[in-house]
Parts: C-alpha cells; sequence; structure tokens
DNA sequence: CTGAAAGCGCTTACAG
DNA sequence: CTGAAAGCGCTTACAG
C-alpha cells in the first residue's frame, strides 16, 4: 500500500509538505498541491491509521458496548446499532461493535490498547459493572440508559417515569379505572434494568393518586412462554379495561393472543404501550404507544461524546439528560 | 496510559524483553517473567494498538460490511452481526462495523488505511458495487451472498434452490397441485438479491417437473402493503391450497392475516417457508420451514477469512460453499 | 538468557 | 512557501 513517501516522491516534495497537504494546516502553492493531489489520486494513497493513531493518539474510532443476553427479545437492538454508526460517520468516526460477555474486560481492553477514542455503552443497568471501568479509563464515554449512579458520566435516556405518566393519564381520562401492566420481564429487574422499574413505578404512583386499580405482572421474552403467560395475566383480571403492555415481545405477541381470545380493541379492551417506531412497523403493531426514538437518543448521546473527544476535558459538566416520550394515539383505546 | 517502557522500567529489565514476554518468541527466565507480569498488572499496561499495526501490519481488526436499506425490513440483519462479531473474538478480532451506502468507498477506505486485516460483505449482490474494490484490496475478502461472477473470491450462503425443492417436494409428497409462491419484494430482485431469484427459479423449475401449478407474487417489506398484498394474493387464486412464503415482512404477517380471513392452517391452507431459527422464534411462527443458520455461515465465512489472513496467500484455491438446508416440520401442511 | 538499535508511517515543532 | 529531523510505541533481526 502507498505510504507518505511514495506520495511525496511522485510529487516530487517532501513528506512533511505532503502531510500538510492533507491536514490543511499549512499554506500550500497551488501547483505544490495540485501535483500532490494528482499523486494520491494516481496512487489511491489513504494515510495509515495505526502510524496516524500513534502520532496523533486519535483513531477516530469509537467503541460500541452491547449486552447481549441469550435470553433477550433482539429485534430492538439494531435499533440502537444503526443509528449510532450512522451518526459515529457523519463526525468522522468509525464504530468499534463489542458484544463480549465480560464488558468491562472489553471496555479495558480497547481502552487501554488505544484503540478507540471514546465508547458507548448501550443497555446501561443500575450497578453496571463497567462503569467502574469507565471511570478509570483514559478515554471519555457516554451511557444510553441509566445506572445507580451516574456521577461523573454523561448519560441519556428516554424518560420512562414520564412515559408511563403520559399513559396512565391517557386512560384515566377515557374513564378506566382498572388496569393491568405488563412489565418487562423478570430478569430484566433483576440484572437491574432501571427502565423496568422506573416505568412500573411511575405507572403504580400515577394510578393511586387517580385511586385506579393496577395489577402488574412480570412478561416474558421468549416463546412459548410469551403467549402462555398473556393469557394467564388476561384471565387473572377479567374486570381490567384497559393494559399497558412495557415489554416488546408481549406486545408483538398481543395482537394474535387477543384474537384468539374474540378480544377486539378498544370495544372489549383499550390497549397501550411502548415501543419504538420501527418495531412498531416491524409488527404492524395498531397500538397507541409512546414510540421511542433510538435515533435521537443516538444521536444526542454521539455528539455529546464527540464533544467530549474533541475539547479534551473542557467539555463541561457531565449531562443527565431524559428525552421527552411522544404518545402517538392509534385509536386502540376508548371511552369507559 | 502504560507503554512498553513503563513496564520495563519497573521490571528492571529491557523494553525488547518484554515484547519477547509478551509474545512468547523467546525464552524468558522465571524471575525475569514474574517481574515483568508484575509490572503489567500493577500498570495495567496493554500493548498500544496503533503501534503494534504500524510494526506488524496486522490489526487484529474485521470489516463488517454491511448494506442497510430504508424500505428493507430489519430484524433479520442482527442475526448476522451477532455471530460474525462473537466468532471474529473467539479468533482474536475485533469488528469494524460498516453501514455506509457507499459500500465501495468504505471497503478502499478501511482496507487502504490499513484499519482492518480482512472484509467480511454481507448482503452480496448479483452485480455488487463493493466487489471490485475487493479484488483490487491488498486485504483478504470473504462474501455471505452469491455474485454474479464469484471468481478469486471465497463465498458462503445457504443453498436457496435446494430450499426452494425441498419445499415444493414436500408439498409434492402431500399431492398438492396448486401452489402460491410468496417471492421477496421487487426491489430485492432488482438490486440483484440473487438468493431471490435462485429460490423462485428453483421452486417454478422443480413444480413443473412435478406438473404443479405456481402461481407466483412478490411480497413487501413494509406494513402496511405487507398485509394488503397478502390479501390480495391469496384473492388471486382462491383454488391454490398451500403457499410457500419467501419474504420475512410477509411470513411474520401471515398469521393474522389467515386468522382475519378465518383460514386455518393446515385445515384450508397448507404453508411452508424459509427463515432463521430466531427469526422464526421472534415472531412465534408456527410453519413447517427451512430453517436457516446465519450462525454456521457467519462461522464458515468467518474462519475461511482469518485462515486467509494468517496464512497470507497460501490459503489455497476459491471456495465457494453452499450450505445445505434444514427442514423442519411444524405440521403446517396437510395431505390433500 | 538478555539488550541496543533500527524502522514501521505518520505529524509537527524547528529552521530557513 | 517548503524541508530535515525527531519521536509516537511497538517488534525483531543482530549481537553477545
Amino acid at each position: 500500500m502507498a505510504t507518505i513517501g511514495d506520495v511525496a516522491r511522485a510529487a516530487g516534495v517532501s513528506r512533511s509538505t505532503v502531510s500538510y497537504a492533507l491536514s490543511g494546516n499549512r499554506t500550500i502553492s497551488r501547483e505544490t498541491r495540485e501535483r500532490i493531489d494528482a499523486a494520491i489520486r494516481s496512487l489511491g494513497f489513504t494515510p495509515n491509521a495505526g502510524a496516524r493513531a500513534l502520532k496523533t493518539s486519535r483513531t477516530m474510532v469509537l467503541a460500541l458496548l452491547l449486552r447481549f443476553h441469550a435470553d433477550e427479545f433482539a429485534p430492538a437492538m439494531l435499533e440502537y446499532v444503526l443509528p449510532v454508526t450512522d451518526v459515529a460517520r457523519e463526525h468522522g468516526y468509525d464504530i468499534l461493535l463489542m458484544t463480549e460477555e465480560d464488558g468491562a474486560a472489553a471496555l479495558n481492553r480497547v481502552t487501554r490498547s488505544g484503540m478507540v477514542d471514546g465508547v458507548v455503552l448501550l443497555d446501561v443497568t443500575h450497578a453496571d459493572p463497567r462503569l467502574a471501568a469507565l471511570r478509570e479509563a483514559a478515554r471519555p464515554g457516554v451511557l444510553i440508559g441509566v445506572p445507580g449512579d451516574a456521577a461523573g458520566l454523561d448519560v441519556f435516556d428516554l424518560d420512562f417515569g414520564e412515559a408511563a405518566r403520559m399513559l396512565v393519564d391517557h386512560l384515566h381520562q377515557l374513564g378506566h379505572e382498572d388496569l393491568v401492566l405488563v412489565t418487562p420481564p423478570r430478569h430484566v429487574f433483576e440484572r437491574g434494568g432501571a427502565y423496568a422499574w422506573r416505568f412500573r413505578d411511575a405507572a403504580v404512583e400515577r394510578a393511586a393518586r387517580y385511586g385506579l386499580r393496577v395489577t402488574t405482572h412480570h412478561g416474558e421474552s421468549r416463546q412459548p412462554a410469551v403467549t402462555g403467560t398473556l393469557h394467564e395475566i388476561l384471565d387473572a383480571r377479567p374486570e381490567a379495561t384497559a393494559v399497558v403492555v412495557h415489554n416488546d415481545a408481549s406486545i408483538a405477541a398481543l395482537p394474535a393472543v387477543l384474537h384468539g381470545r374474540g378480544v377486539v380493541v378498544p370495544r372489549d379492551l383499550s390497549v397501550v404501550s411502548l415501543y419504538s417506531k420501527h418495531f412498531g412497523e416491524a409488527f404492524s403493531l395498531p397500538y397507541t404507544a409512546i414510540e421511542t426514538s433510538p435515533d435521537t437518543l443516538a444521536r444526542l448521546a454521539l455528539e455529546r461524546l464527540v464533544k467530549r473527544i474533541e475539547l479534551a476535558g473542557d467539555a463541561g459538566t457531565p449531562v443527565v439528560r431524559f428525552v421527552d416520550p411522544d404518545l402517538v394515539d392509534r385509536g386502540s383505546t376508548a371511552r369507559r
């Protein structure tokens, strides 16, 4: 592969002149620049990334750390991976995708070896084992998902509490007094997925304020348990007039389950949920829902991270930012 | 961050000795090795990736090139991304995820800058614009998906022709004589997604051999077109006794569509399809199907690529490998 | 069993 | 407006 020396020779200039032409950090005469550009094109020269990183301590690569659990319902994951990658490219960064079980070790490895300029942590949990590694790391990071202790870290997430309140308000205004709430699976709570209890607690609290009855159940993440559990949940509280579903696998299975029971929405039952736009489209979900935008979250987080990298410490105090929920009414609720 | 010099100083040895201790390319006395190990641990030393790459011309990073189309049905994509990443790690490689629109440019950039040791091309089309770049590149690559001209390239894919024949045989043995085939959307054919016509052509040919009637239609990739088109397809050929679905979005929507029409499977209609194991689980699909294994494909492709990298040209002649389809009978077909 | 030195391909002060 | 030189952090032949 062509080196800067090859370009310099072909253009009849020094290597430093080629470097300055590349960076634009020096005024270069028009003829010289043209000879250099021609040489670069004809040689197909692209600066060696390793050499550049060695010299500048910048790689223009960001690590994206995923936690991928075998028991997880996967389709929603790509919703974050794609926008993170796209926004990174907009800023000139590539994405190193890390899916290792031991996220803290992966973070240490990639950060200590200087492979990346920063890291994005997805699916952050309450006591996330990656955070200690991140705090010690010589590279900045940004979280999507809220940890128990966010001290010193930039955090972005949907406002799940507000989302729950909006949905409960919506049902309350329609006169519903007996709700069923399907939460994420038990293992999400146990693992410390704070979004799960932020949503649940806010929903329960809001319902209590209005004097509504709420029956709470864990959904499942894999079939056939998803469908079976939904039936049990519906059987357990036949008086309920509305169901709030905060679980991708359950909401995806709900149309078939309700169809099988002869339940017509919203005539017999009102349904509200929370899911991402693309997810809803992929599964053709017809429900009134908080429609999340992983794209927005990814963009906010990435831009914050890029700022931290480029301002090297002068990016100000850490930010915890909750994105406003957006309710889309699809007519799956009716007045009681 | 700690450098090899810091480790050498702390251990009281030369930098080269530390390097040899790291690589194991030299016998080191036990005491020396212990001092070095202690220094590495206490300093949290990890060799600088850029420096190492500069010296060795190896980065231990692989590029994974995705084509992500806005009109595509996304859930299946992650099925490849995750196993590719996992298998890469098993072999000591990290994955650089590239989703740029201009795949050839991305390939050139990453390959000429020496950022990666090899590339994995996903979703390869008949006249894939990335192939010219790959053939010129100074790095090996491997394809998942079959191009029109595979000369000089390692190619892996499911045997879609055989998959189609197996499904048609299955229906023929049950006495079906009037089939409907739902193919991938029109734009997949136009884009050159060879798997689409390899499946369709084989199905049509096999049916003709048995004297079966086949009516072929394009499925859609996004709602609400998916559902609407499925209804049209079923309306257009009420005499058909079986349907073969080769389209993720359509098969995911089919249960609801059939339910809505009061069609009971397999009593009124036999259904067979082709989809990946995880996809089928996510959508709770109850159909007899060729169950693809992106994991297997990813592993075969990755191991081939790693071999090419590590044997540097001595990996033998290029391979085109079609993986055998695997039919899982879920009882969605009945005798006619 | 260990060390001193060269060199990978860049960038950037220093000098003119 | 341009060039010669140092140095980033490694690995590995060369030498002992």
